[in-house]
DNA sequence: GGATATATATCGTACTACGATATAATAAAG
DNA sequence: CTTTATTATATCGTAGTACGATATATATCC
């Protein structure tokens, strides 16, 4: 029934997957366009959104853990955002090592269009992709 | 009810988003580790991906579509992946201009593993991606 | 208080994506 | 048919950024 010649898996289990990267890059492709319409490459739009949507001000380590990035990187990617005016950077009380990250009020406002666009946007693509994972899903079952 | 101090989104609009956006980089970052187990960088990895998941030999062209990347880029990959003995290029009759691509032995076995790892891994992470697209679907629906 | 661990920072390097541009082949115009 | 676009792929130089190696500062643990 499946046109698969060979030890090879059927194709649909390749399309499934190809089709679900397709609908990350596209989601992707959006976010960073929406950030760099309003000056932000990728990456600190992402430690915006990691600060913001944690409860108090966190760490460069704690930017690190959620964008999956070394420490040193979370360091370099904190530390042009300070010069750009997006964070502040200060060192906590009871560890002087770790260094408090807030966003500054103009970062405040840059994110909070990003996101209303974003959620907006999923309107649109939230359903491809939760399709596309289904589409996975189907074909892990029929093996 | 919501801790939304001033004219900020409440905070669980960022969390949610920063959530999924983890999640996204969990999946991506176990892909490229498996693919770079078997000595592929991403790209290639997803190059494979839409060749194989396609009818037929598709072109550099097609594989610019599929990784939303620019034309020349594509040319750049697939010759990368020629000299390595994953693809093997050949201009199309009808267009000369056209290269067929298509998968080497060694890339098609390469690809089955790496899939079929994909897939088991999908049973543990496509819940939590299922779940963050909700959180998501339930910000929007808030508003 | 000296050894060890942790948090952040600095520097050099490498990878790859893109802009600008080039070449080849086809299609359209006349 | 020749001239002129248009399309598909390729080449080259450049830039951004992530990481390894390493350094510094602070904390913690005998």
């Amino acid at each position: 029934m499946d046109s698969d010649a060979g030890p090879g898996l059927p194709r649909e289990s390749y399309a499934a997957i190809a089709a679900f990267r397709l609908e990350l890059r596209r989601f992707l492709a959006f976010s960073e366009a929406a950030a760099g319409k309003v000056g932000l490459p990728a990456q600190q739009h992402q430690a915006l959104l990691a600060i913001a949507g944690h409860d108090g001000a966190p760490t460069v380590g704690f930017v690190a853990e959620q964008l999956l990035i070394a420490p040193q990187t979370a360091a370099e990617l904190v530390s042009r955002m300070v010069e750009k005016g997006l964070l502040t950077k200060t060192a906590e009380a009871q560890d002087r090592r770790r260094m408090a990250l807030t966003l500054t009020p103009q970062a405040a406002a840059l994110l909070q269009r990003l996101t209303t666009a974003h959620l907006e946007e999923l309107t649109t693509l939230e359903p491809a992709l939760a399709r596309a994972l289904d589409r996975m899903r189907r074909r892990r079952a029929e093996v």
